[in-house]
DNA sequence: TGCAACCTTGTTCGATCGATCAGGAATCTG
DNA sequence: CAGATTCCTGATCGATCGAACAAGGTTGCA
């Protein structure tokens, strides 16, 4: 969608609407993640984001396509910070890029609960978010997260576990304490939005996955 | 709370009431895990539970009320079963105790996913719910898992990493393959709520704690 | 400068939610 | 068997939700 456009019949959107656009956006990921699709309000989401509830309805067809845009929005972010990570590895022998790049995912979960607060809310029932969550973003990720793992275990440097196993355990180990951010502050001593505790966490993955080398 | 009880002020409860006020708590517990709080409507959890709508109200006061009996229901059956565990295994060397304990956790949450939906429904923000389950509920087991992780640490059966750490770990490396059962479906070949992949599962989150042994 | 399209708001609508109430059916007790 | 209590239902209320609409303000362009 390109910003200005004089085009037949192209829109010409405005800067303004495009920076009140990524503050909904941004709004609308922050309580969809933490209230759940339905614990959401669309004027809640307005309130955040600075504007009036109508405005939701000009910007977005409707609360399902303001949903996706922001699972959309943080997608994007995910796939972008991997992207340059990996492009930043090129060269580096496997095990030790995969190290790396597995302690960029859990440090991008702890900076970005939002995401895998969303996954975990939508992909536990059949619907049409989890379609489109797993067809559009997850799946991609996943099939490659599968090819690191069979490689990584015939190279003999995890575990010869099905990758399935490893990619569930993974997802489940890297992010879950930051998904439960507010409960960990309530049950430990620990803050996980301190980035020691999300260098220790990153740390201890890592070593379980990679032994303690 | 005795079921036939003819004190001065007891109420007498009926043994059909018990019977269809335990559906209606089941019914809510599956919608509740499922749809999050907001997004199960007291409609839907009456109609699987077979009865009107109006009863949910006449057992509960609130549907705030009826999650709780939900949630009380979930974590009795957790506790239950790792106490029948726990005594099954006096006498039993600390380590194999802890990891057949393990074992237990994880077979129970890919049998029990509503449980761990719950909870990361409602421990990504504060409120009034994620208050219960802490206080209630959660912080007990949580301490109780930190002291298990810390005398199996000086022991050297698992990496020396602090126990609130090892204990985020457990608790997402073990059930996000069942909370997330249907998307698993999707993804992967396998069936999480197949025995021989729960098998397989503790496998794979036992010898990523324990070592390969 | 004037006009046309875009951006934003106030108001409001139909739908749906949780909860209440009155009344009837079923069960227990004396 | 009769009276009282418990269990359950149909109808409905006020509140709130997402969405639509009309109207004014603002910006960019000729």
């Amino acid at each position: 969608m390109p910003k200005t456009s004089t085009t037949s019949n192209a829109r010409v959107t405005r800067p303004s609407a495009d920076a009140t656009r990524d503050r909904i956006v941004a709004a609308a990921a922050d309580l969809f993640s933490e209230r759940s699709f339905d614990g959401a309000t669309t004027r809640e989401i307005a309130t955040r984001a600075g504007v009036t509830q109508p405005l939701l309805n000009y910007h977005f067809r409707s609360k399902e396509e303001l949903w996706q845009a922001a699972v959309d929005s943080l997608f994007d972010l995910l796939n972008q910070t991997m992207d340059e990570r990996a492009s930043g590895l090129r060269g580096v022998d496997e095990i030790t890029s995969a190290k790396l790049r597995m302690r960029e995912f859990i440090t991008f979960s702890a900076r970005n609960p939002q995401l895998h607060r969303i996954i975990m809310q939508e992909s536990k029932a059949d619907g049409p978010r989890m379609d489109y969550l797993v067809n559009r973003h997850v799946r991609p990720i996943y099939e490659r997260t599968i090819e690191m793992f069979e490689s990584l275990a015939s190279a003999g440097a995890v575990p010869n576990i099905p990758a399935a196993h490893l990619y569930y355990i993974l997802t489940g180990a890297g992010p879950t304490m930051f998904v439960l951010g507010p409960e960990c502050r309530r049950l430990s001593s620990l803050d996980p939005s301190d980035d020691d505790v999300i260098e220790a966490h990153a740390d201890a993955v890592c070593r379980l996955f990679f032994g303690s080398a």
